[in-house]
RNA sequence: GGAAGUUUAGCUCAGCUGGGAGAGCAUCUGCCUUACAAGCAGGAGGUCAUAGGUUCGAGCCCUAUAACUUCCACCA
């Protein structure tokens, strides 16, 4: 092992090992399995530090699993994220100045497989630094050959059975991406901006209506303007016309129920193809629909000679236009929110056009009901009602995009007018009239129709597989809380409808990895922090520690660099504890612990090491990640390190053969744990040093997780002696000792034959600067300081150092203490309350402190008296 | 408009079914003690957001309030 720590050096080296020796491959055999399906990566851009902590989530669950013995399966994937993918391509070509249209859809989709095929290993790369255990040889894409299989056969049977429809709807329309977008896709932002009043005047000249509107530009596909029906106002002038200023086209005014009296004018415009309430009025008033902006986002010919100007730019000329015509009553500020295109960033527009359906209703009622009877736990709980609550609600779901990238839709039509779906990529006839002459939907599908099939499909479905047979359900699905309604969901109804099951038991939800002010890291806020840089500058290791250390599920992390320096500065402890006990046990005879005649020490740091055995494990199966790293840090620096290697050092250095040798095999034993405790959060320090071990296997991946100890002889009474260590050190300090002088020890204790106190006077001087040890009989007749712990006096000799008033002062400190602790009990013992209603261990331990205390009291008193009489 | 979360040391956060407030970083003091100065030892630092309530006992449970964050929906 080398002297430093550097994390460049081995994890690559590693890494390679474990690919070539097959260790992440799994199989169906006859061990109990246990699976991950990965959330499909991007294969666009690069892997961002929320993958990051994704992956190293599923990968700690995975190496832990698999080390308890599970046949663990964590199947590794990427998406053609199409409409991202298909923005890229688009503007490769611009720059070149050719539109896709001109290459054509073929030439088109031809150069989208030549980049997944180019850029697929770029992110899978990136992710191999971080060091996942995934079974790479399984890696699924969601338009390979069997992904789009799934994808047509789940299209056909929905088709089959009338789950899909075709219909108008408003949609959310990107101008900019020329595409639908989906719900979630369209981000809600604030906007300043006006409400502008606008004069509708009567067709034959018996007044006006006054509306107030946020988009003026929509005003040319008017065709209509609606009041409340119960309005006072406008009664007997509903169904008379008005004449839409600029065009000076007829409209009507209708009665609605949409329309709310007090808001605003009192009266609305309605514009059925460009709002989707307005749609509704439309449909209920029998309205025509006049599309007033278009594919581009361009006013049509509709808006007379405002046609051909940008929907949103027209604005000021409108505003002009209807001022010069007496139209503009006045002209707001108002704050309302807006649509916009989650990719590019454009104003999107609601807009009525033809697409195809998924009907919801009925496929999300068992995918409440799974959630409701716990056949899927989310984790943190909390979270299914976000889940719920979406579903509860659900609208039926848009499918077809307008782009060229991704699974096109399998609907054929025939010359004859004839539609089918078909599973086949190419059908040869109509099954109707046997024509050859077919022509395919022009829509490809929301990716998420083929995200939503993932768990499966991954699996081999739709043919029955013996993976899918044996690894689903999935045991576990890890992502963020961001797409648990577009796509946890998804899964559910997908999984429930097509393998008769839940995709997966557990949902783990972890949070969004934000900056150290906890903004959000984008690209345009230059804010982020790049996984791979850290990886370069502190190791994988640690970028996944400071990921997870202190992480609490479900929560949002503020992370910084420093988080990763932490860390490294942490597994470099861990190396140089191990590089300690690796140089002190070279020539070791190894034996089993159970052989051994331990000492207290030994006992001791066997029943802590016992304690952080079922912490962590119960850390782990409740996710509670971020608290096993804890409880697992503390060990290693409070208790191993700060604690029992400087014991050691005792028996090391200085000890018999027999102590040697007792040492050494703890201090492996204690390691040999460590390490596989630690494995699945820093795989590559932990197998590194595992493989330094006097005795081991090939890996350290394939040990069994420790989840017991195995060792009955444990025991915490060496905690006297660390209260004792610890009583001395503050002692000296208070007189500010220098830790390079020595000075002799003395106790007086009550019971003459301490054993505990005489085995462990080495350690005590070796921890505590102490030049010699002894128990004495009586006070000795140096000046000493003094401090009691329990029922030992510890003594130490300082000469003119010791200062009367100061040892008063600190005497006197104590028995205040004491007293306080004397009342607090006295009080909680005479509450009948308490008597009668605390568990009983608790009254009996008030009891027993009560007594201890106040025989400390005594003693205190005592103290204090001689001080005053040595005065 | 609906919902969820957060509020604990200067900073970042833990804190189990309710039983004496914790860690890391920063800070102060002393030490190059042969694994580690990326270290060791010791110290200082808290009205657990506020106000009520339940309880023998509340950081934890209940109610209200405030601030911040997020998600969902959306009225021109």
């Amino acid at each position: 092992m080398d002297k430093n720590y550097t994390p460049e050096l081995f994890e690559p080296e590693l890494y390679k090992f474990w690919l070539k020796e097959n260790f992440f491959v799994s199989n169906p055999d006859k061990r109990q399995p246990y699976s991950i399906v990965m959330p499909p990566l991007n294969v666009t851009g690069k892997a961002h530090i929320g993958h990051a902590l994704d992956n190293t989530i599923q990968d700690i669950l995975i190496r832990y699993k698999r080390m308890l013995g599970y046949n663990a399966l964590w199947l590794p994937g990427t998406d053609h994220a199409a409409i991202a993918t298909e923005q890229v391509l688009v503007r490769d070509l611009k720059r070149n100045g050719i539109t896709k249209e001109e290459i054509g859809r073929e030439e088109f989709l031809k150069r989208g497989w030549d980049w997944y095929k180019n850029y697929t290993h770029v992110i899978c790369d990136q992710l191999k630094k971080l060091g996942i255990s995934c079974d790479w040889s399984k890696l699924a894409f969601t338009m390979d050959e069997v992904r789009s299989r799934a994808v047509r056969h789940v299209f056909c049977e929905y088709y089959k059975q009338g789950l899909i429809y075709r219909g108008k709807r408003v949609v959310n329309y990107c101008p900019s991406c020329k595409t639908t977008i989906s719900d979630n896709e369209n981000i809600h932002i604030d906007q300043n901006t006006y409400l502008w009043y606008i004069r509708y005047p009567f067709a034959d000249g018996s007044g006006e209506v006054v509306i107030a509107t946020t988009r003026p530009e929509t005003l040319f596909g008017d065709t209509a303007v609606a009041v409340n029906p119960n309005d006072e106002r406008f009664k007997g002038q509903v169904g008379k016309d008005l004449i839409l200023p600029l065009v000076n086209r007829k409209i009507k005014l209708i009665a609605d129920e949409y329309c709310e009296m007090g808001f605003g004018t009192g009266a609305v415009k309605i514009t059925p193809a460009h709002d989707p309430n307005d749609y509704e009025i439309g449909l209920r008033h029998n309205l025509e629909v006049i599309h007033c902006i278009d594919d581009n986002g361009l006013l049509t010919e509709s808006a007379g000679a405002f046609a051909g100007m940008d929907r949103i730019k027209a604005r000021p000329a409108i505003e002009k236009a209807l001022m010069e015509g007496g139209y503009l009553v006045k002209k707001e500020k108002y704050k309302n929110q807006v649509g916009t295109c989650e990719r590019c960033g454009s104003f999107t527009e609601p807009r009525i056009s033809t697409q195809w359906f998924v009907k919801m209703k009925e496929l999300a009622r068992p995918a409440i009901e799974a959630v409701k009877k716990g056949e899927i736990k989310f984790h943190p709980k909390r979270y299914e009602k976000t889940y719920l609550n979406w579903l509860e609600n659900i609208q039926d779901w848009c499918i077809s995009r307008q782009i060229w990238l991704g699974h096109r839709i399998p609907v054929f039509t025939c010359e004859h007018g004839h539609t089918f779906a078909s599973e086949e990529e190419n059908p040869q006839k109509c099954p109707t009239c046997g024509s050859e002459h077919l022509t395919q939907d022009q829509d490809v599908l929301d990716t998420w129709f083929s995200s939503a099939l993932w768990p499966f499909s991954t699996l081999g479905y739709p043919d029955k597989t013996d993976n899918l047979k044996y690894y689903y359900p999935t045991s576990a699905l890890v992502t963020g809380y961001d797409i648990i309604t577009f796509w946890v969901s998804k899964m559910v109804f997908s999984g429930l409808k097509f393998m008769d099951n839940v995709p997966f038991k557990d949902v783990v939800i972890h949070g969004l990895v934000r900056d150290i002010k906890g903004i959000k890291m984008s690209k345009h806020l230059g804010n982020g922090v790049d996984p791979i840089d850290m990886i370069e500058k502190y190791g994988a290791d640690a970028l996944r520690l400071s990921l997870i250390n202190g992480m609490s599920m479900g929560t949002d992390i503020k992370y910084g660099e420093e988080k990763a320096k932490e860390a490294k500065i942490f597994i470099n402890k861990l190396f140089n504890a191990s590089k300690f006990v690796l140089q002190n046990i070279k020539d070791i005879k190894i034996v089993s612990i159970n052989n051994l005649d331990l000492k207290e020490k030994d006992k001791w740091i066997l029943s802590e090491l016992d304690k952080l055995i079922k912490s962590v494990n119960r850390n782990i199966s409740k996710y509670a990640l971020g608290v096993a790293t804890s409880s697992l840090m503390e060990f290693t620096v409070s208790k191993f390190c700060d604690w029992y290697i400087e014991l050691c050092k005792v028996d090391l250095y200085s000890g018999d053969e027999e102590d040697k040798k007792r040492a050494q095999n703890i201090l492996l034993f204690v390691l040999d744990n460590l390490l596989k405790l630690f494995h699945p959060f820093i795989p590559f320090v932990t197998e590194l040093i595992y493989q330094e071990l006097p005795k081991h296997e090939k890996t350290i991946m394939l040990t069994q997780y420790p989840n017991r100890l195995k060792i009955k002889n444990t025991s915490n009474n060496f905690d006297r002696i660390i209260e004792i260590i610890k009583a001395i050190r503050n002692a000296r300090a208070s007189y500010n000792v220098a830790d390079n002088k020595k000075t002799s020890i003395y106790f007086i204790c009550e019971d003459e034959e301490d054993i505990l106190l005489k085995e462990n006077l080495q350690e005590i001087a070796k921890l505590s600067h102490g030049s010699s040890v002894e128990i004495l009989s009586s006070e000795p007749l140096e000046k000493c300081t003094r401090v009691l712990v329990d029922n030992t006096k510890i003594l130490i000799p300082m000469g003119q150092l010791v200062d009367n008033e100061k040892e008063k002062e600190k005497i006197l400190k104590e028995i205040e203490n004491v007293k306080f602790e004397i009342e607090r009990s006295k009080r909680m013992l005479s509450s009948q309350g308490f008597i009668s209603k605390a568990p009983v261990e608790l009254v009996e331990n008030e009891k027993l402190k009560l007594q201890n205390n106040e025989s400390t009291l005594k003693r205190l008193m005592e103290e204090f008296a001689s001080l005053n009489y040595s005065l």
